[in-house]
DNA sequence: AACCAGGAGACAT
DNA sequence: ATGTCTCATGGT
């Protein structure tokens, strides 16, 4: 009897429980995290999702309508501020071509993940960030705490691709479940930030909160 | 004081 | 298809 993706979840939320994701008041706040938390830590995120809402700019017209440095100017704590400037006007142009919410949100998963993946800027994981968090579609995340994890546990290899992965997760879950996908990922995320770290290197994450990745010195 | 963080695009091979 | 660079702030 071999581990499951089913038995990993089950595993994390008996040990962390709801995560209640995804951090952000409406879709598009979440849409403008989701780009910004890319390769970034969230805490840096919020400070510049704070500029934008303190200076009214957390809007794709007002996005729009501000000059790319300004921009810029906002997202710095964030990093890599002038490439996100760029892609975060790209969405909103993109966005805002496209009828806005609630014309995309009548789009079939297939058709929409396409659009978000034309824009330049947004890549398969933001694209199923937004897919799921903003627009409410089974549609399962991975990230880099998911390959560290699921590989550490010998489910997959270290060196499995993006689609590669998300394929196997999806195809080894419950379909059509948008809560279960939610779920699951936050939990990925809060196992891999507080205890399935980069170093120390252990051959194997026991997902357990007791973890011998966290307190563990290499060797 | 190196290492890391909820990636993606450009470019060479 | 696959590997290497670059982009950048803030916490540990």
């Amino acid at each position: 009897m071999s581990l499951t993706p089913l038995a990993v979840y089950q595993t994390l939320f008996a040990a962390y429980g709801h995560q209640y994701w995804w951090p952000g008041e409406t879709p598009f706040e979440i849409m403008v995290g989701a780009v910004l938390t890319q390769n970034t830590a969230w805490s840096n995120v919020e400070r510049a999702i704070a500029n934008l809402t303190q200076v009214q700019a957390l809007s794709p017209r007002a996005i729009l309508d501000a000059p790319v440095d300004r921009l810029a100017e906002w997202l710095r704590p964030s990093g890599y501020f002038n490439i996100k400037a760029r892609r975060l006007r790209n969405f909103c142009h993109w966005y805002v071509e496209e009828g806005g919410y609630e014309t995309l949100a009548t789009r079939d998963t297939g058709r929409l993940r396409a659009g978000l993946l034309a824009v330049n800027g947004i890549g398969p994981e933001t694209a199923d960030d937004i897919l799921l968090y903003a627009f409410g579609r089974p549609v399962f995340v991975v990230d880099a705490y998911t390959r560290r994890i699921l590989s550490r546990l010998g489910l997959v290899a270290e060196s499995i691709g993006y689609e590669d992965l998300r394929r196997f997760c999806e195809g080894n879950l419950p379909g059509g479940d948008a809560k279960l996908f939610n779920e699951y990922h936050a939990l990925l995320v809060r196992h891999g930030k507080e205890v399935c770290r980069p170093r120390p290197l252990c051959e194997r994450c026991c997902l357990a909160v007791e973890c011998p990745c966290r307190s563990d010195k290499p060797a």
